[in-house]
RNA sequence: UGGGCGGUCGCCAAGUGGUAAGGCCCCGGAUUUUGGAUCCGGUAUUCGAAGGUUCGAAUCCUUCCCGCCCAGCCA
């Protein structure tokens, strides 16, 4: 297979489908869904919709769209008792504003109360489940453990009659709670606990908050779910990773019942995000234990926080996309989030000024009574969009309280006693003079003089000044309610935390609410308009917001790469050195303290063969062993090296080659004889045809049979072993790949594989791979 | 340790026998009236470990190690 990326009519690489993606045109292109592929997004309505949900809903839907299906949204609403409509609003709000639509695909599982209980009364008949009057913690007890087997209950063989009978009369809502439960009738001693009789049908007496009191039973999810996707034709039900047990459950309900389609479950692995949790039940908690304000605290990594906070639905499809979709265990850091919305706004967001922490100057050169309105671009020269307002300068500014420092270390850019720096659109000033308090010793005001040359736009000083920082005018400037928040929690990973609670771990200056000062032209932002704060961050005007009592919320600040300096050990550190290697993970273990090779499940006629291949035939003890614990692999093995006599060469085939197809069918429907296998071996020994050939011929000959000299004939695969014949072949190499064979010749010495594999290929793998290395050795050395 | 699934750079993640993609982070440098943005360059002789097969292994074979999931009448 090529490795070069593939290619799209601009020339553009393409990036690489996902494993989901691939499954999908690969099904697509075998004609396996002539409808057109359907997804789903399946929430329960029961808590807010969180930015792993939007990785699954980003998939989903995003699958559907790109290969021209649908999606649903589908309510997964079985359990009425923590279920709200209050959710479903919220979760199809959220939806529609991370940009998708489920066009006429919204459904419920309640939907299909009345089919999935018909389905319940087709699988009682047909024998595949039982009405169960165990209580619930006779259930429970009799399950077994992940070691051993449950029991079977007493009533697992109750007539169907009976079944039919129960079952009707727990719909009818005869029974009290917990009086009975349908369970489906699979196999109490199934290594796979989900298969243990599991329970899909219990009574509640509960008003459901779509179906109010229709029924007093509910599905469970294993039951519920699968039966959805086939009623609603889903062709790729797409769920995490922890439902892969739940998955034998799902393939063996849609054989027992008579299902309009066969739909396919395939997981992946959820998202995590470092210094956050991300399971309901904890956010939950924290919504209930008042940690946050809300389900939308900005904060919280839900949609509805997330977008409070600022967050744009951009920038969490950005990330969702960045993120890929794998089968591994990840956490993924908060900083990729942060690049996204970062990314996104750098192009979105007017720039204005504001500070967190205003400190006072005064210019003492400037007249008392004057007012400057400067222009102000909203947006710097690398942006491509046009806009500015004026901003109003005058004697008494406000500066950021960070932008000065007595005592300034090396590689400080901002002001500081007797030091000058340019104040954004505005003048350079001069730091005369120092105001404190005369008791505590805080510096109160900065007394400053301007130069009237170096007008923003007109500068005719000719000044260079290090810094350019940001300020307000004090008589213009609006009072502002900053919102700074950081990460919630002060750990990575609060969850993996075994001595302390997540809520302990809950960083304490997760929000930081200042009395800021922002520009006059901010008087007017309405809740939810973000603008770049300069040099501080991207702020969102909240809903608390209004014209009197501006409220900013801080998505995220900028980069800052002073602050990068001043967290290695300041701005006279010298630099950090290059971060070592990480320890290699534990697991490494020393050879000569390994177990030896386990003999215990060999017979005493295995153990004799197996000694014989190992003392007689010279096998290695491993493969002896391997090969012995299989009786018909050892009997293939004895038969071939009858007809060759080349035991090694011939339990390499049979261990390495083999071995890899049995994985698929058993021996016994293979074609291939051990005469076969012998007679390929000898070719290979005889130096008649290349291993890699031989590999080809084998492949031949596991699918169809035959001797492999014929297939060799046939195929043209003898080897070509002559230096003549090859070296034409090497020089094309050679001279096709000047730039690789400059790479080698300094150094890389890696690329000789590359230049063989090119030699094999175009002699179709005839070649001998020792001489077409010496070869090109000889040429390229 | 019964079963299921994972392990490739600090964090994600391609890659399934022939040159270890890419993104985030990080490190240089250029540029800059945001210490922002942008640009250019750098960062895995090695793929959990050890053995083996092969001219050639992240990919095939063997053994081992580590992590996650399953014992709700939740989803």
């Amino acid at each position: 297979m090529s490795k070069t990326p593939k290619t799209d009519t601009a020339g553009r690489h393409e990036p690489p489908l996902d494993f989901i993606r691939t499954i999908v045109r690969d099904d697509l292109a075998g004609g396996k869904h002539p409808g057109g592929v359907v997804t789903r997004f399946p929430p329960e309505p029961n808590g807010f919709l969180h930015i792993g949900h939007a990785k699954s809903i980003c998939l989903n839907f995003g699958v559907a769209l790109e290969f021209g299906g649908r999606c649903n949204l589908r309510f997964d609403d079985t359990d009425p008792a923590k279920e709200d409509t209050l959710f479903v609003e919220a979760i199809k709000d959220n939806i529609r504003w991370l940009g998708f639509d489920w066009g006429e695909g919204l459904y419920n599982a309640s939907d299909y109360f009345e089919e999935l209980y018909r389905f319940a009364v087709q699988l009682i008949e047909r024998g595949g489940a039982y009405v169960c009057s165990l209580s619930e913690a006779e259930i429970r007890e009799t399950r077994g453990t992940v070691t051993e087997p449950g029991r079977e209950s007493p009533y697992r063989n109750r007539p169907a009659d009976e079944n039919l009978d129960l079952f009707a009369r727990m719909r009818a809502g005869e029974f009290p709670d917990g009086a009975h439960v349908l369970r489906a009738r699979i196999d109490m001693a199934s290594p796979n606990m989900k298969m243990r009789d599991p329970v899909i049908y219990r009574i509640r007496h509960v008003t459901h908050h779509h179906t109010g009191d229709t029924w007093p039973i509910y599905p469970m999810y294993d039951f519920a779910h699968p039966l959805s996707d086939a009623l609603e034709g889903v062709t790729h039900s797409l769920c995490t990773l922890e439902f892969e047990n739940n998955r034998e459950f799902y393939d063996w309900i849609l054989e027992q019942v008579d299902v309009p389609s066969t739909p396919r479950q395939i997981e992946f692995a959820r998202l995590n995000l470092d210094y956050t949790v991300m399971s309901k039940r904890r956010l939950l908690e924290l919504v209930e234990e008042k940690h946050v304000a809300g389900w939308d605290d900005p904060r919280m990594p839900t949609l509805a926080g997330l977008r409070r906070r600022g967050y744009t639905p951009e920038a969490i499809r950005g990330f969702c996309h960045s993120v890929g979709i794998a089968k591994s265990d990840n956490t993924v850091e908060m900083g990729q989030l942060e690049y996204f919305i970062r990314d996104d706004l750098n192009q979105k967001a007017p720039r204005v000024l504001a500070l967190e922490r205003p400190l006072k100057v005064v210019l003492t050169n400037y007249p008392e009574d004057r007012v400057e309105e400067l222009e102000a671009p909203y947006y710097p020269h690398d942006v491509p969009k046009e806009g500015s307002r004026t901003v109003p300068f005058s004697r008494a500014l406000y500066i950021e309280r960070d932008d000065f420092l007595e005592e300034p270390p090396k590689r400080y850019h901002r002001l500081a006693p007797g030091r000058e720096v340019r104040l954004r659109y505005a003048y350079i000033i001069r730091c005369d003079e120092v105001v404190k308090d005369p008791v505590t010793g805080e510096v109160t005001e900065l007394r400053c003089s301007y130069d009237p040359e170096t007008r923003s736009g007109s500068d005719t000083s000719g000044k260079k000044v290090q810094g350019t920082i940001h300020w307000v005018s004090a008589a213009h400037a609006l009072e502002a309610e900053l919102r700074l928040y950081d990460r919630l929690f002060s750990v990575p990973y609060p969850q993996g935390d075994l001595e302390r609670d997540y809520r302990e771990l809950l960083n304490p200056k997760s929000l930081e609410t200042v009395k800021g000062l922002v520009e006059p032209s901010l008087g007017a932002a309405l809740p939810g308009e973000r603008f770049q704060f300069e040099r501080l961050g991207y702020f969102c005007a909240d809903p608390d917001s209004t014209a009197d009592a501006l409220v900013f919320n801080r998505i995220v600040t900028l980069r800052d790469s002073w602050l990068k300096i001043v967290q290695r050990g300041g701005g006279n550190a010298p630099r950090r050195p290059r971060r070592p290697r990480a320890a290699p993970k534990s697991g490494a273990q020393n050879p000569a303290e390994r177990k030896p090779p386990a003999h215990a499940g060999l017979t005493p006629a295995q153990h004799t063969s197996m000694e014989r291949y190992r003392d007689q035939l010279g096998l290695a003890a491993g493969d002896a062993l391997l090969l012995a614990s299989d009786n018909d692999l050892a009997g293939f093995f004895e038969e071939a090296v009858r007809v060759h006599e080349n035991p090694k060469a011939v339990a390499n085939w049979v261990i390495h080659q083999l071995r890899a197809h049995l994985k698929e069918k058993p021996l016994n429907s293979l074609p291939l004889t051990p005469t076969a296998l012998a007679e390929l071996v000898a070719l290979i020994d005889a130096r008649t045809i290349s291993g890699n050939a031989g590999k080809r011929v084998f492949a031949e000959m596991v699918e169809r049979g035959g001797r492999p000299t014929d297939i060799v004939g046939r195929l043209g695969l003898r080897q070509v072993a002559d230096a003549e014949q090859l070296e034409p072949v090497v020089d094309a190499v050679i001279t096709a790949n000047p730039d690789n064979v400059a790479l080698y010749r300094r150094g890389k010495s890696n690329l000789l594989g590359f230049f063989v594999g090119q030699v094999m290929k175009s002699t179709q793998g005839k070649a001998n791979p020792r001489l077409v290395n010496e070869l090109l050795r000889a040429k390229l050395d």
